[in-house]
This record gives C-alpha cells, sequence and structure tokens, in this order.
DNA sequence: TGCTGTTTGTTAGTATACTAATAGTATTCA
DNA sequence: TGAATACTATTAGTATACTAACAAACAGCA
C-alpha cells in the first residue's frame, strides 16, 4: 500500500509565487526611490523604450488589465511624471508620454532596477530554487 | 567598446513575476469553485492541516501580514467557512477554525490544487523558464 | 505589585489586479 | 450609406497586500 500523499502548502507554487513577489517587493522600495513601484516603473520603462504610447497599448505591454493600467497612470499623472493628451488621429485614445521629470527620473531609475532583478535572484537560492526547479 | 545593454523590461525578474502570478491566479479559478482564491485557499489548507490558530499565527503560516489575514478570514467567515472564538486561556486571540461546511470545502479541493500546481508549471515551460534559468 | 515592553487585533489609507457594465469612437462590409 | 462589430476608456465593485496608528491584554522583572 503506498501511503497517501500529504498536502504541503510550501509545496504549491501559488505560495512560493506569493512569497517570491513579497521578498522582490521588499527589495525594490529598499533600493528605489519612494514615488516608484515596480508597476509604475515598468509603465515608464516601456515609455522610455518606445515612446507615447496609448493608455491600453501601455496596459498590453506591461502586462496589466485596462482598469490596472489607469489607476497606475492616474498616479503618475497626479506625481507629474506622465502626461497625457487626446490622439488627433483617434478621438478614443489617450496618448501618455513622459514629462521631462519623468524623464530623468526613468534615466536615474534603470540602473538601479537591473540591481533589483540580481538581488531578488540571489535572496532566491534557498528554498524557493528548490521548488521552482521541481 | 562594448555596446551599453539596452534596457528589457521582460527580463526584468519583477515584470516576469507579475506574468507568472496572474497566469497561476487565473489557472486557479478556471479550476476551484469560485468561493476560493488562492489565498482562501492557502488559509483553510492551514487549518485543515494544523487544526484552530489565532488569527495571527495563521498570517505568519500563510505569509499574510495581520491586515491582509485579517480580511481573508472576514471573507471566509462570512461564507461560512470559517468561525471564530475568544481564546479562553488569552483574550487577545481570535481561535480560527473551519467549519463544517469548511472542512468538506477542503477536502475536496486539496486534489484540484495540485492540479492547479502541475497546470501551472506546465504552462510555464516557454519564455518564463528560460527566465528563471538565467 | 506595578512598570515596561511585547503580542494581538482593528482601523484607515494607498496601491495593485480583476470582472462587469457602459459610452463613445472607429472600422468593416453588405 | 448604414448597420454590425471592434476598440478605447471610464466607473463601480471585490480581493489582495502593505504601512501606520492605536487599544487591549499578556509576560517578565525590579
Amino acid at each position: 500500500m503506498k501511503p497517501t500523499k500529504p498536502y504541503i502548502l510550501e509545496d504549491q507554487i501559488g505560495h512560493v509565487l506569493r512569497k517570491v513577489s513579497q521578498r522582490h517587493t521588499s527589495i525594490f522600495s529598499s533600493v528605489m526611490p519612494t514615488e516608484l513601484t515596480p508597476t509604475r516603473f515598468a509603465a515608464m520603462a516601456k515609455l522610455w523604450e518606445l515612446g507615447p504610447l496609448s493608455q491600453n497599448e501601455l496596459g498590453r505591454l506591461t502586462a496589466m488589465d485596462i482598469a490596472t493600467i489607469k489607476g497606475v497612470v492616474d498616479r503618475l499623472r497626479v506625481r507629474n511624471l506622465v502626461e497625457s493628451e487626446r490622439d488627433p488621429n483617434d478621438a478614443r485614445r489617450q496618448l501618455i508620454k513622459l514629462t521631462s521629470k519623468g524623464e530623468e527620473v526613468i534615466k536615474k531609475a534603470i540602473p538601479d532596477a537591473l540591481e533589483v532583478t540580481k538581488l531578488t535572484v540571489d535572496a532566491l537560492t534557498q528554498a524557493e530554487t528548490k521548488q521552482l526547479l521541481k
């Protein structure tokens, strides 16, 4: 008779992902300026890479749905990091672009973001790595 | 002269983690009953494993802070999946335990949770695996 | 005993993340 | 042209996740 396989929450991918994401967010906020969060950073980095984009395009490129990207863009706009205007060629679209302050902030932040990735991966090499490899 | 290394959002761990978590949540909700979410499931699975726990203990064991676990427990209580009472030995504590309905639900859900982990890992073996291995 | 510091839990506020309903605009094609 | 369809954006509602401020209860120790 085989023994019943016990259920171990800690082996489940959802639990591991939640813990790794928490660690990443924590490292991110310790390295980056307070006004930047992981999603704000992602949105600004895409605008920096590709130039002005519609809100929905920006959401698709950063893996945020249309309701989520709207909130992120609103908060970036309040902080004067992006600005938006109607697309003259398509009245449905909001064209989002970095302000000059936004450009300065993202330029300075990108090297730190590479460091965040490095620190997060380094912090993993214990329990989670085993689970991710299984 | 080495070329400047370009910044690629898609290579950053935060972006990969966000996308993988989204995929996992999506698979979870397609497999599991509507009343269960990944965090509700985690809380109930721990109660099923260990029996009644204080709210803070349950949070620590499921990697949720005290404000988050409170919301999760409140929503489980509304759905009659857990109940709570004051700990007779420590008036600060709320002892949280599964209701009989909660026990039935979690017993049925655990095999499906194993399937969710399997499906999520299978769904990974494309772009993210490369990044996770780097 | 009584003070101090710790633990437990609540509340308010902000941010991410989704669904569903809605409205306005653009495109396609009969 | 005009109707059907698709796309873009907003809003409301729910859920997770954190910080900070607070109150109540407990534990250790002078």
